[in-house]
DNA sequence: TTTCTTTGTGACACCGGTTACCTATTAATA
DNA sequence: TATTAATAGGTAACCGGTGTCACAAAGAAA
């Protein structure tokens, strides 16, 4: 590494001389401390401003033990999930200091709260974003609280930290799925989840299944199987029922990359959505109308979501604890219909 | 921003004491200078595997003037492209102690360089990856080699800077797609290009041009139209073709995104593919097997180029200038051919 | 043996900011 | 008016590393 002289930067001590004051005013000015004089500070502001001289970040980051770095962390296996995600944080970064660092991690690797950790010991980062589901693993979450760590969580259900979290009403926006099929008058639905560890498995489909429940159906057993939030899972977790005994006329994917999957599964069964098979899917990602029929599903604003988190974290110092939050932000769903469902064959005469 | 003292944190000073020299002759072991005895360099070496000590990364950005970061700067409108670009970085990364940080740019916007320009000076990262089009801004990255800033650039043509540079045989992979239509017998053939201002639509639309003169078939101006590399332009410049006044039995689309727009405007405009229309995509993302029938496309491993433009980054600080590529690195493309394309109805007697 | 290199190492300033602590005003209270 | 407290600002050390340069010890050449 060679080092590199840049006689163009401008510093702290540059500002401070030009203002005829010592290093440790200006320093005051930028970080908005009191005690300093109204017309001093607003000399200095002014010089400031002139030069556009900025702080340099990584001095700040070696004496506040602490950079200007927001790391998204993530295991989610979708990427239209995690695009949008970055699209809707990148958003509310632009213009500030901060920088969007990426942590994908892997929960099945047996050190991977160990190497979160040494990222955040060794890079300091301002704050953590955790997407599903790292945002469910309370343990993780927890030994960053002992550090006084910022971090915001994006879960679909209260894990009973209102200040680091925002909330998702997923079983809700599955329930609509579930009135929807049951009211075109579905009987037999089919189920595709997602892994059992991400809570929003269990909040979709218990929200699916309480859907149902106001309709007088069930949710079976046997029309229930558990896919990997993948396409490929969802081709093959669609052929499983497709081929099953009692094939269902409906089946709600627990998201849309399963639900592409089960259009493939559909078309190799020589199936035609939605005449033979209506398909519901969520998260309401770009690819829903780039297939065809266009397909109904659970708008999920992921993007939204990535920018409130943003901006959460980072307003996250400017409140003090005593005034945070404590009644969680809840981000409420609605259902997209859209071509891909329709009354069942045996309702069609 | 409130200071937290973490006690748990070692430092170069402990490294120090415990092996009785001095912080600097750690500092050599750290940074593998020489003039180090071989004894001391052990015992050292030793001290540090033991302790897990990892010198802070804000501190040697600070002394250094250079950080560990590592900047996508890309415009790129295809969130497939870029989740597949991360991914590669992200591997090559992986177990180094450099970070991803993610610099979309927008071109049109009048102060994109001052932008990107200011972020290097304020952050000093370690490196950029240029990501087409800003790639192929050679104003751009003239600047920052005034600036002794570490980048590389993807491209699809030679923009004479091979050590900073890994490209793409693009016109090579679009005279595939000529020749497999044109030996099904296409002589109709439309092409939707990307943005004039991307090297690779002139690269792709120039190879796909020499692939039919090969045939004897020419490149109908009245079939060329210009898309934007987005789902929503295919659709509209595909409407046009199809509905002009010859209708093309076969369309060329600059890039996978557009042309999942084809199958939209053919599907709507009542057209079976590939029995009515053949279509041949570009870059060969995922989405080419999601739809029906499973995509013709020219694999673009947008993922490799990724790992491998990291690698060149990190590497490029251990080669002394003179012994630097000065060829070149060319990735060929190649044809993946699925049930997107098949012989006219015309020839298909 | 003396002198010139080479090699190994430490002292110290520095990178560009910040905190802890101290001093000099000025305003408020007695 | 004397005393106290609050306000404005400065000084020095520090954050955790690195560059520069001086210097002692060891090996090579004279």
């Amino acid at each position: 590494m060679t080092r590199q002289r840049d006689k163009g930067t401008i510093t702290i001590n540059d500002i401070a001389r030009m203002s005829g004051v010592s290093k440790k005013t200006v320093s005051r000015v930028i970080n908005k401390s009191p005690s300093v004089g109204a017309k001093t500070r607003l000399l200095i502001e002014n010089i400031i401003k002139d030069t556009g001289f900025v702080p340099n970040p990584q001095a700040q980051a070696l004496a506040f033990r602490r950079s200007f770095l927001i790391a998204l962390v993530y295991d989610n296996p979708s990427p239209q999930y995690i695009a949008n995600i970055q699209r809707g944080v990148l958003k509310a970064l632009e213009g500030t200091r901060y920088q969007l660092v990426l942590r994908p991690c892997d929960r099945a690797e047996p050190d991977y709260h160990e190497n979160i950790l040494s990222f955040v010991r060794q890079h300091n980062p301002f704050g953590l974003i955790f997407v599903p589901s790292v945002s469910e693993d309370t343990a993780l979450t927890q030994k960053l609280k002992d550090k006084n760590c910022h971090f915001v969580r994006l879960a679909s259900l209260d894990l009973g930290d209102p200040a680091h979290q925002i909330m998702t009403a997923d079983a809700e926006g599955a329930k609509l799925a579930a009135r929807h099929l049951a009211q075109l008058g579905h009987t037999k639905i089919g189920h595709i989840h997602g892994p059992e560890l991400f809570q929003s498995t269990h909040e979709r489909r218990a929200g699916f299944k309480a859907g149902l429940a106001e309709f007088g159906l069930n949710l079976e057993p046997e029309l229930t199987v558990e896919g990997a939030y993948t396409f490929n899972s969802g081709v093959k977790c669609a052929t499983t029922l497709l081929h099953g005994k009692e094939r269902p006329t409906a089946i709600f994917a627990g998201n849309d990359e399963m639900a592409v999957g089960v259009y493939l599964a559909a078309r190799k069964a020589g199936l035609q959505i939605p005449e033979d098979l209506s398909v519901v899917g969520f998260d309401d990602t770009p690819v829903v109308s780039r297939i065809w029929p266009p397909m109904t599903s659970v708008k999920f604003p992921i993007r939204d979501l990535g920018f409130d988190a943003a901006k959460l974290l980072i307003n996250s110092d400017k409140l003090p604890p005593n005034e945070r939050r404590t009644s969680p932000q809840i981000v409420e769903l609605n259902l997209i219909i859209r071509e891909s469902t329709s009354a069942p064959k045996s309702k069609m005469l």
